[in-house]
Parts: C-alpha cells; sequence; structure tokens
DNA sequence: GTCATTTGACCGGG
DNA sequence: CCCGGTCAAATGAC
C-alpha cells in the first residue's frame, strides 16, 4: 500500500528568474503595532513591455482585503526559521511552495482570534536571493485587539521582538546584481546553534544582534564585509549557477 | 489533555 | 491546465 509517487523533485522547476527589480525596495521600520508602513506592492515590470493600454489582469474587484506587503529581516543568528514577530499570535494553517521561488510560503491566521472573526491573515515567504529576509504579506485586518492585555502587567511593549535590522533592504544600485546578500548565509555558517523553543504558546525571543552591529559597522563601505564578499563571490557563484 | 504544528488533498481562479 | 490558497486530519510537544 501507499505506492505514492515519492515526490523526489523537490529541486528544479524554474530555471532563471528577473534578477535586480528597480533597486528600491520597501523596509519597514519602525514596530509600533499603530505605526504600519503599508505599501502597495504592484509586482515587478521595471519598465520595458507595458503590454497594450487595456487587459489588466490584476486579481478581480474584490481587492477588499488589504495587501501589505512588509520587508523584515530574519535573525541571521542561526534560526531563521522563526518568522517576525508582529505581536500578535499566528498559527501557521497551510505551507506551500511557489512557482518561481526557492522557498515555500508559509501562511498563518490569527490563533484564538480567528476564532472570533479576525481576518487577519499572514504570508510569510522567504527571498529567493535572500533568504535572511521574509516577505510578510499581511492580508486583513486585525478585528482582535490585543492592547487590553498589555496595560495591566506593567510591561506592554507593543513589540517584544526588536526587529530593527532592516539593512537587509539596503541594495545600492550600483551593484551589478546577485551576490553579496547571500553572503548574509556565510553568518549562518559559523552561526551558533540555537535551540529556542518553538510553540508552547510560553514565548519565543529570537536574540538578534551580533550581525546587526556588525553591518551597522558597514556603514557605506563595507571594509570587512568585503573581505567576505570577495571570498563568496566565487563560492556563490558556482552555487548559483548550479541550478 | 490541549493546542499548535505539520502534510495532503481539494477547490477556485486565471 | 496550472498555480495558489484554504481546509482538514494527524502527530508531536508541553
Amino acid at each position: 500500500m501507499s505506492d505514492r509517487s515519492m515526490y523526489h523533485d523537490h529541486k528544479q522547476q524554474q530555471q532563471q528568474q528577473q534578477q535586480q527589480q528597480s533597486g528600491l525596495e520597501f523596509m519597514v521600520r519602525g514596530l509600533s503595532g499603530s505605526t504600519g508602513e503599508i505599501k502597495m506592492p504592484l509586482m515587478d515590470a521595471p519598465d520595458s513591455n507595458k503590454a497594450s493600454s487595456s487587459s489588466q489582469r490584476q486579481r478581480k474587484r474584490s481587492d477588499e482585503a488589504n495587501k501589505i506587503v512588509k520587508r523584515v529581516a530574519a535573525p541571521q543568528m542561526g534560526n531563521l526559521d522563526l518568522p517576525p514577530e508582529d505581536g500578535f499570535t499566528w498559527r501557521k494553517y497551510g505551507q506551500k511552495e511557489i512557482l518561481g521561488s526557492r522557498y515555500p510560503r508559509s501562511y498563518y491566521r490569527c490563533t484564538h482570534q480567528k476564532l472570533y472573526e479576525c481576518p487577519a491573515k499572514k504570508q510569510v515567504q522567504r527571498l529567493d536571493h535572500d533568504p535572511f529576509t521574509f516577505e510578510v504579506t499581511y492580508r486583513g485586518t486585525h478585528t482582535c485587539h490585543m492592547s487590553s492585555t498589555a496595560p495591566s502587567a506593567g510591561a506592554p511593549p507593543p513589540e517584544q521582538i526588536p526587529v530593527p535590522p532592516t539593512t537587509t533592504t539596503m541594495q545600492p544600485p550600483s551593484l551589478p546584481s546577485t551576490t553579496h546578500w547571500l553572503s548574509m548565509q556565510f553568518f549562518h555558517d559559523l552561526g551558533g546553534v540555537y535551540t529556542a523553543g518553538s510553540s508552547g504558546g510560553g514565548g519565543r525571543f529570537p536574540v538578534v544582534d551580533m550581525a546587526d552591529a556588525m553591518f551597522n559597522s558597514g556603514s557605506s563601505s563595507s571594509n570587512s564585509l568585503d573581505l567576505i564578499f570577495s571570498s563568496m563571490d566565487d563560492k556563490w557563484d558556482s552555487e548559483e549557477k548550479k541550478d
């Protein structure tokens, strides 16, 4: 029984994709729950063919769902498996790999609020070029209020998880393309093994820094980083090519 | 025992 | 037809 087809082809599909985009990216700064940088994504398509004036496949008129795409950096500490905490609890209800992406997309929904009427949904997908960067797409609005729980204990920080490392989105338009960002993985190599207890409804505290500090010191001219990039360049080259 | 997470299958839309 | 998205069920962890 169970002959299943044994899915072993987990890679392949997709061969080339659009590299370099407009250069400008959306970065989410600040964290207060009230402040939310909303950005309306519109696919890349820098220019070139703009198709005819008519006909524009853009989803149906049911765009009621607020599509908020935020880009957050993942803890380059070692366990980038933890999605950026928004201050709300999300319950993963599905995961599927997307064509054109090397990483699967995760679908999250309000943990308990869903039982009520919180249509708030969250989609987390890792970038193809930046495994350290998470593209979180928020859909719907949070009807659940979580502030009620905060102003009671003493430390009612809307966001207990510091996610200031927006460094990832600093894409110098001078760069030719590819490379560099992947170097981040380098850290992963020497990254300590972090075994943070996940699930448990207790609390997760992804420690993020160090890397951030390193990047910060980089300022405009990455000195030490340059070293790494150079070394990695070669390595990545083959790695990316193998695809 | 409960709850969150995981995986598969199904459905819908384009 | 294909891709994307959601639901459903099962399992593991606490």
